[in-house]
RNA sequence: CGGGGUGUAGCGUAGCCCGGUUAUCGCGCCGCGUUUGGGACGCGGAGGUCGCAGGUUCGAAUCCUGCCACCCCGACCA
């Protein structure tokens, strides 16, 4: 190995990449902002896909795919909308280069080739695809429309951060159309309550679920429930959004369905999207010194045997035994791999399948044999349990079970000891400026005092948990009574 | 776009202030041998437009000018 990891404590940026790099997930590319994603990391990334999709279509959701192009004037379309994104695109003006007369070997831009109308790499979809839903809805028996695509997108932020913020990222979008706006609403509520569950239950990674304030809104949007996660420096990370788009969308394309009476009306639509920001949060959620902490149930290898041979007359009672294992994890639905490289080390196998997060590993050579004494470690507490050839399938499938739900427990018990409620604002700055983590408190709804709030401490409004009637509730800030309980916090 | 920093082999770096043999070291890579129960060792080897373009000089990784890229801190954001 070259590199080793370095504490988290000494610099969490720094760390966090270490991980990730030298764990093989990603790199920075040579494109400005963008990331490479190595074999090992996309596997994360199509179980993520796979899990998730599942449940988009346990739900009634179909995956299409739309065009990555979107001309400028559908942008604009929807006014709110374009303006949120116009600052970060990227734009097609020309479509072909030619060469440079006073260079050799060099590319210009061919003049000839310019665009009577840019195109925008989507920053995201809903152009496109209400351009699309106009022609295909007529009737309230075209509705509801249920799609999911898996795509790529552009934004041109100015500060990437690998996985969190790369200018080029992959995620899924859904776009959604309803005759009524209860529908969506619900749809909307479903979604943001799946990605909640897809969270702790696949990710091992509690959250919280809410809705943004105004100020924190996707633009276009009446209503944004996210989920939002802590990660293990305090800081928060949205995970997941769920857009509820009223009739903005259905306005701005002209999308008008006929309803039972025959009354003509704009459709209710939705949208809602995670992306492979939700590698970051995994990583960040449970990653320690020793590298990744991958849980079972997204883990591309769950299980690792390592044959340990030390000569040629055992080598083959070792590997038959390993193969056995191997395939009876296999037949049990298990990933797991067989490591027989036989120019590393042991010591050098161990370090790396902990470094790469492997939930559970066995090492299998002469001395486990001749005493029927297997030891089964998991990577998240780095425990070691015993076992026996003849408990050993059974112990290693609940061993995976037990990483993956003491993997829950502890990412909760964290949730709660790093929320606080506080009383006052002197109590919120301090917690703010030295511990991070969830505050929970009372917000008057006033923009301005979020504003402030933000300017003071640099924590923003993360989510609001429910809206609250009572009047011995203050607003942290103002003191006058709040009208909602929200959760601050200094976010990525 | 403002403030600070960095650019030398696949990765991490020394050298730069104070110009001068063949650009340093570690990891990784290739070959041979010995090894393998917690990141193995020995010997041999390959790999460099010193970010790019100019300039100063007998001579530039080193000094000067311009440009580019990246990192960190702000504003922006899933």
């Amino acid at each position: 190995m070259g590199n080793k990891i370095t504490s988290r404590k000494e610099d969490y940026s720094k760390w966090y990449n270490d991980i990730v790099i030298n764990a093989d997930l990603a790199e920075n590319s040579d494109v400005r902002g963008c990331m490479v994603i190595k074999p090992y990391g996309f596997s994360i990334w199509e179980l993520i896909k796979k899990e998730l999709d599942q449940m988009f279509k346990d739900t009634g959701h179909e995956n299409a795919y739309f065009p990555l192009f979107v001309p400028k004037s559908l942008f604009e379309a929807e006014e709110k909308n374009a303006e949120g994104f116009a600052k970060e695109c990227a734009i097609v003006t020309h479509y072909r280069l030619k060469n440079d007369p006073k260079k050799k070997g060099k590319l210009i831009l061919d003049p000839e080739s310019k665009l009577e109308e840019e195109l925008i790499i989507r920053p995201t979809s809903e152009a496109v695809i209400w351009k699309t839903y106009k022609k295909w809805i007529q009737s309230y028996r075209d509705l509801p429309i249920l799609i999911n695509q898996w795509a790529n997108v552009v934004r041109w932020e100015m500060r990437p951060r690998l996985f969190l913020r790369t200018s080029e990222f992959l995620w899924q979008e859904g776009h959604t159309a309803h005759s009524t706006k209860d529908e969506a609403m619900s749809e909307c509520l479903l979604i943001n309550n799946i990605y909640a569950e897809f969270a702790e239950k696949f990710m091992a990674m509690p959250v919280l679920k809410g809705s943004k304030t105004k100020a924190e809104r996707f633009a276009g949007a009446e209503e944004t429930l996210c989920i939002e996660a802590l990660m293990q420096d305090g800081k928060a990370l949205q995970a997941g959004t769920s857009h509820f788009l009223g009739q903005n969308f259905a306005k701005a394309f002209d999308v008008k369905f006929a309803d039972k009476s025959g009354k003509l009306d704009y459709v209710w639509a939705t949208s809602w999207g995670v992306s492979t920001r939700l590698m970051g949060a995994l990583i960040m959620t449970h990653s320690d010194d020793k590298g990744l902490v991958l849980p079972p149930n997204l883990a591309p290898n769950q299980v690792v045997i390592i044959p340990m041979i030390k000569s040629d007359e055992s080598k083959n009672k070792i590997e038959k035994i390993c193969n056995k294992f191997f395939t009876d994890l296999k037949k049990k639905g298990v990933r797991v791999k067989i490591d027989s490289r036989e120019n590393f080390s042991l010591g050098y196998k161990l370090n790396d399948y902990e470094l790469k997060g492997v939930p559970i590993r066995i090492v299998i050579g002469e001395n486990e044999i001749e005493n029927d004494e297997y030891e089964i470690f998991s990577r998240d507490d780095l425990n070691k349990i015993q076992s026996s050839s003849k408990s050993l399938l059974n112990d290693i499938i609940k061993s995976l079970d037990n990483v993956q739900n003491r993997m829950l427990s502890n990412a909760k018990k964290r949730l709660k000891e790093n929320t606080y409620e506080v009383s006052s604002y002197d109590e919120f700055k301090e917690l703010i400026e030295n511990q991070n983590g969830f505050i929970s408190t009372g917000w008057d709804g006033d923009d301005n005092t979020e504003e402030a709030i933000k300017k003071d401490t640099k924590a923003t409004i993360r989510c609001i948990l429910e809206n609250i009637e009572d009047k011995d509730v203050k607003c942290i800030y103002s003191g006058k009574p709040a009208k909602h309980k929200v959760i601050f916090a200094k976010s990525y």
